[in-house]
DNA sequence: AAAATATAAGTGTATATACAGGTATAGTTA
DNA sequence: TAACTATACCTGTATATACACTTATATTTT
């Protein structure tokens, strides 16, 4: 059998029609798609084909694979604050002088007037603060806080800690003398202070 | 027959290999990894075992893949503190009611001495600052501000545009007064130095 | 009616094979 | 010597097939 020369592999194109469906609406979030099967009998390819489409848009997002039920639309991506760092996993492959943070600080702040305007919050109402400083090969690179409306906390907290270093995670449930004994690694506080004065 | 169910796939157990063999430091950056061929016949398994053991690392970003010349080590990642937001892709496919984000300032400014302890660059160089509110649903979650050193500036922002929203690189390449209108639109000014003073 | 069992559908893993097309190098020709 | 060519190697795409394991449903048995 002859090879024809699409202009995109077939594969892709399977992924673009079911991309297609999803984002014009005619497979709404939680419905099944057609199986592998399926797929490979109306667009004239072999599983495994129809089955790399599927697969990729799975790892993409779109998708939520379950064995023995099959194929369904993807809720949309919930707001994800997580930084992209290397995951544990990379952080562990890879030397730790590459890369390391210095979390400043991350605790519940009670939001004042400016932030509850800002957030959409109540005044008094807790809000997660976090304070990290990010580092490669020991040379910090970047300063970053985060203040996030505690209604959007979990996934948040979920989110950092899923892909943040185990140490950052134990900064966290530890108590604060930790914390300071960081932040006196770093910089002093009036430090900070400044940067943000001036950052305004 | 019992079924071992403590074994790995054996594309698994090749991306184990794999893995192991780059974090021992026995295979370097940069360095050629045996081609899929190889591999295949080094553990006895078939080519399409082995490419997968090998795609899903490449995928992961641990190595990178040539058409024509073969499969090496890929550089520890860069520092990448680009938001997981959706994608373009992703983000046109869904609503754009569900999430938004608005950039309150995207610039540069001159550190200070607080800003050159922390960030380790020196008194007066410029520094790249970010400002950002993060919104779903038009419900304001988060606020965000990032300082980062110039001499990481070029990857911070290809990263960060190369994912956010098209409308967040148009203010980005806009003038100011956009900008300046975008502040308005989401709080004045004296707010914002509220919630940095108060955030200290 | 309840429990056990078979069945169908679906995804996950694995193989052997084929061909397309990029890349570098050794060898050949002008 | 310079340009062309053949070759080997490597990744990319695609197929047909097989068997595993899971899930839900239908069927049979108790």
């Amino acid at each position: 059998m002859q090879h024809i020369t699409y202009a995109l592999p077939r594969y892709a194109q399977i992924k673009a029609y079911i991309k297609r469906e999803i984002d014009t609406g005619q497979w709404k979030v939680g419905q099944q798609i057609p199986s592998e099967h399926q797929l490979a009998e109306d667009f004239q390819v072999s599983r495994m084909t129809a089955r790399r489409a599927v697969q990729e848009l799975a790892d993409e997002g779109l998708l939520e694979r379950s064995v023995g039920l099959g194929t369904f639309v993807a809720p949309p991506p919930e707001i994800s604050f997580a930084l992209q760092m290397p995951s544990m996993e990379t952080q562990f492959s890879y030397s730790d002088a590459d890369y390391s943070n210095r979390v400043i600080s991350l605790r519940t702040v009670v939001a004042n007037a400016g932030m509850a305007s800002i957030l959409g919050v109540a005044e008094g109402d807790a809000v997660y603060q976090s304070v990290v400083v990010h580092l490669r090969r020991g040379v910090p690179l970047q300063w970053e806080e985060c203040l996030v409306k505690s209604q959007a906390a979990p996934a948040y907290i979920k989110q950092r800690f899923a892909k943040v270093t185990p140490q950052a995670y134990l900064r966290w449930v530890c108590p604060a003398t930790k914390v300071d004994h960081q932040v006196q690694a770093v910089t002093c506080e009036p430090a900070i202070a400044d940067a943000l004065s001036l950052a305004v």
